[in-house]
DNA sequence: TCAAGATGATCAG
DNA sequence: TGATCCTCTTGAT
């Protein structure tokens, strides 16, 4: 599940598994064969994510960039070391785990300086503490695309992807539909203390639960029910089910190539 | 057993 | 806007 907070639990496991320890590095999949030399038997200093993008620092000022993408994966396992099983790009190999990288977008070594860049391009992260959100507001309120595609751009919002876009959208009461340049300040504030909140609880949680009651007072007493993806949302993949809140079917729309839900009666267009 | 779709982003045209 | 990367789960057959 790469949204952000599955990138910030990835990274604070990885550094628990290799933080300040030797690691060997090697492709099984051969891809990743030459870079993987540069990292082999050297130091990991630290593991951090930055929205969705994941950066592992080596004691010889490498440093490994890895974006998973919709559908790539870091698994982290104990040893014993187990034969690779398909396409493993990366496998890092500490004295006490392993890990096994497949399916990434991006896996690349890169400087200090290329670092700075990506973390330039990126809007603010609700995970990360140094987060500035004035950033993401300027250029959601400069924008008249839609609130529901610039929440998806992570140069307003690094860390936010399909199912918190759904989410904070149904928790704020918007319409996805509406213009960014037309969100007050006020509105922004809301939107952006909620997804703190939900990823921090994401974080927590290893799963994206919306549905709580100590945030929304109309489904308290209801009994939870967890969805196939595994916690409890509003909109998210509800497509033709009742809404939570007020029982009017979910809506659907592909939204710049991506399913977008919400509920017309709870999130009127203003 | 197999095909389709998915929590993402980039590039070409 | 569609193709690409190429894993994993779900649902249909």
């Amino acid at each position: 599940m790469p949204e952000g907070h599955t990138l910030f639990r990835l990274a604070a496991d990885l550094q628990s598994a290799f933080g300040d320890r030797q690691v060997s590095a090697t492709s099984p999949q051969g891809r990743f064969s030459e870079s993987a030399a540069l990292i082999d038997g050297r130091l990991v200093e630290s593991a951090e994510s930055a929205g969705k993008h994941l950066f592992l620092r080596f004691d010889n000022e490498q440093i490994l960039h890895v974006h998973l993408g919709l559908i790539g994966g870091f698994r982290i396992a104990s040893a014993p070391v187990s034969p690779p099983v398909g396409q493993v790009r990366l496998r890092l190999v500490g004295p006490s785990s392993y890990a096994d990288l497949r399916g990434a977008t991006t896996c690349e070594l890169i400087s200090a300086a290329e670092l700075e860049e990506i973390l330039a391009r990126l809007g603010p992260d609700p995970l990360r503490s140094d987060a500035d959100p004035e950033r993401g507001f300027a250029r959601l309120h400069k924008s008249g695309k839609s609130v529901g595609a610039l929440l998806m751009d992570q140069r307003v919002l690094a860390g936010v992807g399909n199912i918190f876009r759904a989410e904070s959208l149904f928790r704020a009461r918007l319409h996805p539909l509406t213009p960014g340049n037309r969100i007050s300040r006020r509105r922004w504030n809301a939107l952006w203390t909620d997804l703190v909140a939900l990823m921090a609880y994401g974080v927590e949680t290893g799963r994206i639960d919306t549905v709580r009651s100590e945030h929304e007072p109309e489904v308290m007493g209801r009994e939870p029910r967890v969805d196939k993806h595994g916690g409890e949302v509003y909109v998210y993949r509800r497509a033709g089910l009742a809404c939570h809140v007020c029982g009017t079917r979910v809506k659907t729309q592909v939204l710049e190539g991506r399913n977008l839900y919400w509920c017309s009666t709870c999130q009127r267009r203003r």
